[in-house]
DNA sequence: TATTGTTATACTCTATAACTATA
DNA sequence: TATAGTTATAGAGTATAACAATA
């Protein structure tokens, strides 16, 4: 730790990062799924149905809010829950085809809202970020590997409540 | 606009953000900052005292929202109000000595976080994405430049609330 | 007993509308 | 009248604790 802000390459890439949270921030719009619901619709396409118990983990959000959005997602007709023929505590979430479509309809508004921005960028610039995509999906990866062994994580720092 | 996930630079690049942005949001624990507050962290440490409707405005929230934020911020002691000498409907927010503390701490946090998963890339891979920062950083500005010229942004799709 | 999921409850955050004060 | 900011109010979203059902 340290009190200036560093070079090492978390530093340099948090504001970055920062920024581009900002950017998606502005895409949410009400009636438009939240970012948790985009996280689920994203994690049930890429792998289909789910436990809510791994939906919860994966999305980083508590059990029993997994269960409200659901509740919410299955009331919009994104999502329907279904009995685990093996195991009689389990629901599986899996989507509807509403819920495909509102996915691929977000994740197109959504990239081509970044397109507009690549297309102002020098193609030297595309470049270095589409060649930088692998190792940015290695990172990702690598945060939800560290995400699965998630108690011997660091302590927040410490902070004045802004409530 | 297309039904199937395409290969433009856009869509190559989402997956990967919403893979960052649930990264960030494992970091948001109670008593932290919120996302919004660490922009607002962030806008007054990099360009010092500033209004509240430009605060709103860059961190894409409503001005009763940045009102309530500031409000909530200095009663954690991060802010303070200040009067515009030049104009009596202005106020002024700047960040106290502790704000910038907490700025440094949440920073350095984050950025401690990231080093972490950088340690566990392959050098080819942390070398791939430094490369791109400054790539990024361009696309992060466009973004900005976008929010200016607010009005002619495209509409978002249509969607079921998930409400 | 442990696990899966839901319900009950409370709280934070944010938005829109209405308002005050200054220009 | 227009602009800067605040206050009032309501609603979305999420968490913790308590509960029900199944293993």
């Amino acid at each position: 730790m340290q009190t200036e802000i560093g070079t090492s390459p978390g530093s340099q890439l948090l504001p970055v990062l920062s920024g581009l949270v900002d950017l998606l921030r502005q895409l949410q719009e009400p009636d438009q799924p939240s970012s948790v619901a985009l996280t689920v619709l994203r994690l049930l396409s890429e792998h289909g149905a789910g436990r809510v118990t791994d939906l919860a983990r994966l999305a980083r959000v508590s059990q029993p809010g997994m269960t409200q959005l659901v509740g919410r997602m299955e009331k919009a007709g994104l999502v329907r829950r279904v009995a685990d023929p093996g195991d009689g505590r389990v629901v599986l979430v899996e989507l509807t085809a509403a819920g495909r479509e509102q996915r691929v309809r977000t994740f197109a508004y959504h990239a081509a809202t970044l397109d507009a921005l690549f297309e102002q960028l020098d193609p030297h610039d595309s470049d270095a970020i589409r060649q930088a995509l692998p190792a940015l999906t290695r990172l990702v990866d690598a945060g939800q590997r560290g995400m699965a062994a998630e108690t011997q994580s660091a302590e927040p720092v410490p902070a004045r409540p802004v409530r």
